[in-house]
RNA sequence: UGGGGGAUCGUCUAACGGUAGGACGACGGGCUCUGGACCCGUUAGUGGGGGUUCGAAUCCUCCUCCCCCAGCCA
């Protein structure tokens, strides 16, 4: 299977799909001198890792085929658009580790694209309409019935001419009319009826400032400035298939005019927009989580937002690999959240050094462990199947902390872990063995009384090896820290299904804060550092709220958990 | 009831008239000072009916189901 990119299967950024298929063939019919793409956001909203899907492809199949990939603002809105979404948008897609050919704004295009309208009038193809938005409704009929022209449809060249200029100049209040392309108010397809080209809004832009009191609608400026920037694949979600016959009128009836080329010309496709299971991404209701303060901010960890994954502690090479992992197609999917997470931890099986942490402690006693003494016990950071080296000391002394978790005084079947007068190995140092459980006065576990056999560093006692290994902490050294565990947002896969509110499907534990302790150690690593805490999961400190003397971890995602699922059968 | 799209293992995705493959998962085994990782194996799919063909996921036909379209949002 040959193809124009030349480069081996595993070295593409994006996998083989019916996209690459188009250019591939595009490009042996010498249709474009090279591929140039686009990732367009308007900026209304954060980037969620929907976008993130879009970006790869994008970005990806520009790198794939030696092409580029514009950065363009799709700002047309004044009343929903801001510079801060800008910023934030530039800085999620610099962290993807995407580079854009040019930062664009649909907006610094204006003064062309009205340049675009006053052609289509001038053509007879576009007519200043007065009819109030509720009557544009009413006349453009429904989907089995044809829509009625406007008595204004036929109004002179000139006549529109002159409206047209005064609505740029400001001469009419919103609303009180539109420009409107001339197409078929009986197309079968509703987005030809006559589709509304710009609108009245008094509002100062964003980036355009106070210059313009008419905006152009998406389905005008789109297309419009693909072509102007000289786009050769024009990428969107499948929601605009309908879309794409404006698109297409568009480009067939300006081609060769107003300083846009007769040939080549872009043309729009579209791709399954992302679903992903226990979460949602769709703007609307992300700015729904935000504003009421169902989480905690754009950049809070549970989101999907890429501030979000982010500041979980994803990195952006995990981001990429998922994408790449799900492909590119037009069948409505929902992703697995398994896939996500697997890539997660993918990437993170190879970057995380390995340190301890207890997150729910449990004092154990070793009795026979002089009272006074400390031991530095050398532990590895990497396993023996991650190829990297590095040590570190781990001070040992007579009272610890387990897992809560990693004790139990009757335990189940096939449990491998602390039990009373059993033994087990404690990672990196002795094996211990349980002789008396500590209660307070309402019964609870207060305390561990164990012995610790001191001929088992790097072997295995008299009696043979433990059947488990635990991670536990020095007391006197442990650091604290508060330890943030996030789970899904959702507890129900698809929560925009099912009717009623979404947000009543909010999973009650999405966070759970715990106090635990982490070994000595992590002071001296830099605060970026991801970390598996062994048998927990991977976390790294927050980066907002983690201080030098006040560490606080997030739980970026847990480990695979094969006891927890047999407990469950 | 109109138009535009889409249907392949549980999930995502390949196949371009010639052995239905991969990833995630599940299941079983191995290894292991992490119940992690890794290794091996197994399981499991072409929505349905006709037709063309030596041969069909792929072409034709009928049917079923799902998504999108009646914003001066994108």
């Amino acid at each position: 299977m040959s193809s124009e990119t030349n480069l081996p299967t595993r070295q593409r950024r994006v996998n083989s799909n019916f996209i690459t298929e188009i250019i591939d063939e595009d490009l042996r019919q010498r249709r474009y001198a090279k591929i140039v793409t686009r990732f367009p956001p308007e900026p209304n909203g954060y980037l969620h890792i929907g976008h993130a899907k879009s970006i790869c492809l994008n970005f990806g199949l520009a790198l794939d085929y030696g092409g580029e990939c514009n950065l363009r603002f799709d700002d047309t809105n004044p009343e929903t658009e801001s510079i801060e979404y800008v910023d934030a948008a530039k800085r999620d897609v610099q962290w993807l580790g995407v580079q854009w050919a040019r930062e664009l704004y649909a907006s610094d295009y204006f003064e062309r694209l009205y340049e675009f309208a006053v052609q289509l009038i001038t053509d007879g193809k576009a007519y200043v309409d007065s009819l109030s938005d509720e009557e544009i409704s009413e006349y453009r009929g429904t989907v089995t019935q044809p829509g009625k022209p406007s008595p204004y449809r036929d109004r002179s060249v000139e006549e529109n001419l002159e409206l047209f200029r005064h609505m740029r100049d400001g001469g009419f209040p919103d609303g009180a009319h539109v420009l409107r392309a001339k197409i078929d108010l009986a197309s079968r397809n509703m987005k030809l009826r006559d589709p509304v080209l710009y609108r009245i809004v008094h509002a100062p832009h964003y980036h355009a400032g106070d210059a313009w009191c008419i905006y152009p609608l998406y389905d005008f400026a789109h297309p419009l400035s693909d072509a102007i920037e000289g786009i050769s694949h024009s990428i969107c979600t499948l929601e605009f298939e309908n879309n794409r016959a404006i698109y297409d009128w568009l480009l067939e009836n300006l081609r060769g005019k107003c300083g846009l080329p007769h040939a080549p010309r872009p043309y729009q496709y579209e791709f399954a927009r992302l679903n992903l299971d226990y979460t949602v991404l769709s703007k609307r209701k992300l700015i729904k989580l935000v504003d009421g303060r169902h989480v905690q901010g754009w950049d809070d960890p549970r989101l999907p937002t890429l501030s979000g994954v982010r500041r979980r502690g994803v990195t952006p090479e995990a981001i990429r690999e998922f994408c790449y992992r799900i492909g590119v197609a037009k069948t409505n999917s929902r992703v697995d959240l398994g896939i996500f997470e697997a890539a997660v931890r993918d990437d993170l099986n190879h970057r995380a050094p390995r340190v301890l942490a207890v997150l729910r402690p449990l004092k154990v006693v070793l009795t026979n462990y002089p009272g006074g003494k400390v031991e530095q016990l050398e532990a590895p950071y990497w396993p023996h199947d991650v190829p990297k080296e590095g040590w570190r000391q781990v001070p040992f002394s007579r009272e610890l902390y387990i897992e809560r978790d990693d004790f139990m005084e009757h335990p189940p079947k096939g449990f491998h872990r602390l039990v009373p007068g059993g033994h087990v190995r404690l990672r990196h140092a002795y094996v211990i063995r349980c002789d008396e459980v500590v209660k307070n006065a309402s019964g609870e576990i207060a305390e561990l009384h164990c012995t610790y056999d001191p001929d088992t560093i790097g072997k295995n006692p008299a009696g043979g090896a433990p059947k488990g290994t635990i991670h536990w902490v020095c007391a006197p050294h442990a650091v604290k820290a508060e330890v943030r565990l996030y789970d899904r947002l959702f507890g129900v896969a698809d929560p925009e299904a099912g009717g009623g509110e979404f947000t009543a499907y909010l999973n009650p534990a999405s966070l759970t804060v715990v106090e635990g302790y982490v070994e000595p150690s992590v002071l001296q690593d830099p605060p970026a550092t991801r970390y598996q805490f062994e048998r927990l999961g991977y976390f790294w400190q927050d980066p907002e709220d983690s201080r030098p003397g006040d560490l606080v971890f997030n739980r970026i995602v847990t480990l695979r958990d094969s006891w927890t699922k047999a407990q469950r059968k």
